[in-house]
DNA sequence: CGATGTCATGACATCGATGTCATCATGGGT
DNA sequence: ACCCATGATGACATCGATGTCATGACATCG
C-alpha cells in the first residue's frame, strides 16, 4: 500500500503538506501542490479513510438499516420496492456530499434492528437512517453511548426522533375529489386492511371527499380486501369475495379504488373474467403508483404516487444538514391520471 | 467514545488483554475474561473497526458497485429487482461471516465505476463485487496498484476475472421441451433485443429444442418484441405489431413463449383485447419469474426462475472462500409450471 | 531435579492519517 | 526602518486498535 508518506518522500515535502493538499486545509504553494498531485498519480495514491477515521471521528459512511434486500420477496405485497425507491432518494443526497452508505438489512425479522445498529456504530458511521418498510411506528433500540444522529424514513419512532412520512390522506382525498370532479357518484374503495397507518389516513381521506362534495358514504362500498399475513392463494380469495360483493351491489360502483396497485393488476383480471371492460364499464385506481404495474398495465393504471424518493431524499438531508431540534416531515405525492379511469358525461 | 484502554482499566487488565478476549487470540483466563467482558458491558464499548482496520489491514467490509438502486425507474425493462436478488444471495453469504456492505451505486452510468472502485479502495474493502444489471460481458477499469479480489454478478470481465452468471440456454430450453411435452406444436417466441446476451443463449435453446423435437422451426413465429432505449409507448407498440404479425398465422400458436414476465404482463392484456382466453385459447410463458407479476397475474405465470439470489451468493463465497485461480460458475434457474400453460390432448 | 513447553499476561511499537503549534519568509502599513 | 499579519511549511503527538516479543508461573517429562 501507498501511503501519504510515500507521497510526501516522493514529492520532497512533509506529510503535513500532503495532507493539506488533500484536504484543502492551510495554503499550499501552487508549484508545491503540483508536484504532490504528480506524486499521488505517479504513485497510484489513494488515501486510507481508516486512518482519517480514526484521527478524525469522521467516516464519511452514512449507515442504512432496512429489509430493502430482505423484502423482496418475502412479502409481494409490499415487496420492498418502496424501501429501494427511498434508498434511492437517499443516494441522491449522500453523493452530492461524498459520503458512502453502509447497508445493513433486516432480513425481514424487527429484532435485528440493535445488532444492525451495533454494526454501524463500530464502523462509527456519522449518521443513520433506519427505514420503515411502510408507514408505521417503530420501536428502537435505546440509544447507547454510541449514538450517531438518527433519522427515521418511511415512519416515525417517538418525540425525540426526527422522522419522514408520507402524506397519505392529501393522496387518496387528491383521487377521490377527482374522481367525483370527472362525474363518478358510486365509488368502491378495497381498502387494505385497518392495522395499517395508511389505511387509516386514506379512508378518513375518503370520507372527508364525499362529505365535502355531499355524497352519501355507503358501507356495502367499502370493503377490506386485502389480509397481512395469509399466504397468496388466500389473499386472492380475499379478494374476489370482495368483487363478488361489489357487483352484487345497485346500482354499480362507476369507479373501484383499490390499496394499491397490485390489487388493481389482480381486480383487472377478476373484472375481465366477469366481461367487464376497464374504463367503458367501470373504472380502476390504484395506490403506490408500481411503475412496473401502472405503466405497463392495459389500459395504464391511474394511481397515487407514494414519494419514497423524496421521502429518501428528505430523510438524507435531515440528517446531514444539522438543524434545530428534532423534526417530522410529511411529503405529499401527486395522483397520475391515466386511461383506467374515464369521465362519466 | 469508551476505549479499549478504559475497558481495560476498568477492569485492572492491559488493553492487549482485552484486545485478545475481543478477538480470540491467545488463552485468556476465565476470571479474567469474565471481568473484561463484565466492564464491556457496563462502560457500553464498542470497538472502532477504523482502528482495527488501521492496524490489521481488515477492514470487514465488502464492496459492492451495483444498479440496484438507481436501475429502479430508469429502465422499466429491467427494474432493478434482478440486482435486488443477486444483493440478497450476496447478504446471506456475508451475514453469516459477519461482514458488512458498502454499497456503492452506478446511478446507471457505466462510466461511474472507476470512481466508485476508487471510493471502496479508499475504505479498504476487503473485496469487491461487480453486480452487471443483466447478463452481459463488462468493462472494468485498469487494476489500481489498490486491488482486492474482484467477482463479477451476473456478467464477467476477462479471463482473469472470476465470474458468476446465469444458465439461459437450460431455462429456456427445459421451458421449450415442456411445452412440446404438453402437445404444443406451434410455440410463438417473442424475444427481446438480439443484442442481449441471454436473447441468444435462449434462441439457440428454443432452436434446439425443436430440433431435438424433429419440429420445424417456423420464422414467422420467432418476433423480436422489444426494443432497449425506446420510450414506453414506442415498445408498447413494438409489441402490439408483433401480437398482430403472430395473430395473422396459421394456424395459430397454441403457446407464446415472452421474453421477460414484463412482456407477459402486456401480452395478457393485448390477448384478452382481442378476445382470446389464456390458457384455453392460447397458453403464455414468461421468463425471470418476476413473483411480483407471475404470482399476481390471473391466470398465474408459467416463467422460468432466473437464480439471482444463488448467483450472489456463489459471487460471495467466491469472494470470501479464497479458491485456487479464476473460476467462472453458472449457475441454472428452474421452470415454474402455472396456470397460463394447458396441456394440448 | 533440571529442562522444556504451555498458559496467562503485559510492554511497546506500529498502522496512516490529521490536529496543534512552531518556524521562517515576505510585504504592507505607518 | 520597524512591527505584525499572512502565507507556506514542518515537527511531533495522537486517534484506538493489534502484532511481536518478553516474562513469570506451573505442569510435565525423562
Amino acid at each position: 500500500m501507498v501511503t501519504l508518506y510515500d507521497v510526501a518522500k516522493s514529492a520532497g515535502v512533509s506529510p503535513k503538506t500532503v495532507s493539506r493538499v488533500l484536504n484543502g486545509d492551510g495554503p499550499v504553494g501552487k508549484a508545491t501542490r503540483d508536484s504532490v498531485e504528480a506524486a499521488m498519480q505517479a504513485l497510484g495514491y489513494v488515501p486510507s479513510s481508516a486512518a482519517r477515521a480514526l484521527r478524525s471521528a469522521k467516516s464519511g459512511l452514512i449507515g442504512v438499516v432496512s429489509g430493502a434486500i430482505s423484502y423482496t420477496d418475502d412479502n409481494p405485497l409490499l415487496a420492498g420496492l418502496p424501501e429501494i425507491y427511498i434508498l434511492r432518494g437517499i443516494q441522491d443526497v449522500l453523493d452530492e456530499k461524498r459520503l458512502t452508505v453502509l447497508l445493513t438489512d433486516t432480513g425481514g425479522r424487527a429484532d435485528a434492528a440493535p445488532g444492525l445498529l451495533n454494526t454501524l456504530a463500530r464502523h462509527r458511521v456519522d449518521g443513520t437512517i433506519y427505514v420503515a418498510p411502510f408507514h408505521q411506528q417503530v420501536a428502537l433500540p435505546p440509544p447507547t453511548a454510541v449514538s450517531a444522529p438518527l433519522v427515521v424514513a418511511n415512519g416515525f419512532a417517538d418525540d425525540a426522533t426526527s422522522a419522514v412520512v408520507p402524506d397519505d390522506y392529501t393522496g387518496q382525498r387528491v383521487l377521490v375529489d377527482g374522481l367525483i370532479a370527472r362525474g363518478h357518484r358510486r365509488i368502491a374503495y378495497l381498502q387494505l386492511p385497518h392495522a395499517l397507518l395508511a389505511t387509516q389516513h386514506r379512508t378518513r381521506a375518503y370520507e372527508d371527499a364525499h362529505r365535502a362534495a355531499g355524497l352519501p358514504l355507503d358501507p356495502g362500498l367499502m370493503i377490506v380486501a386485502d389480509r397481512v399475513d395469509d399466504d397468496a392463494e388466500a389473499r386472492t380469495a380475499t379478494l374476489q369475495h370482495a368483487i363478488a360483493a361489489l357487483l352484487a351491489t345497485s346500482p354499480l360502483p362507476t369507479a373501484i379504488c383499490c390499496g394499491n396497485d397490485r390489487m388493481a393488476l389482480a381486480v383487472y383480471g377478476m373484472l375481465r373474467a366477469r366481461g367487464l371492460r376497464i374504463p367503458d364499464d367501470i373504472s380502476v385506481a390504484g395506490y403506490d403508483d408500481y411503475r412496473l404495474i401502472s405503466e405497463t398495465l392495459y389500459p395504464a393504471l391511474t394511481t397515487v404516487a407514494l414519494p419514497y424518493r423524496e421521502i429518501g431524499r428528505q430523510a438524507a438531508r435531515l440528517l446531514t444538514e444539522p438543524q434545530s431540534g428534532t423534526r417530522r416531515i410529511t411529503v405529499p405525492g401527486p395522483v397520475h391520471w391515466r386511461d383506467s379511469v374515464t369521465t362519466i358525461t
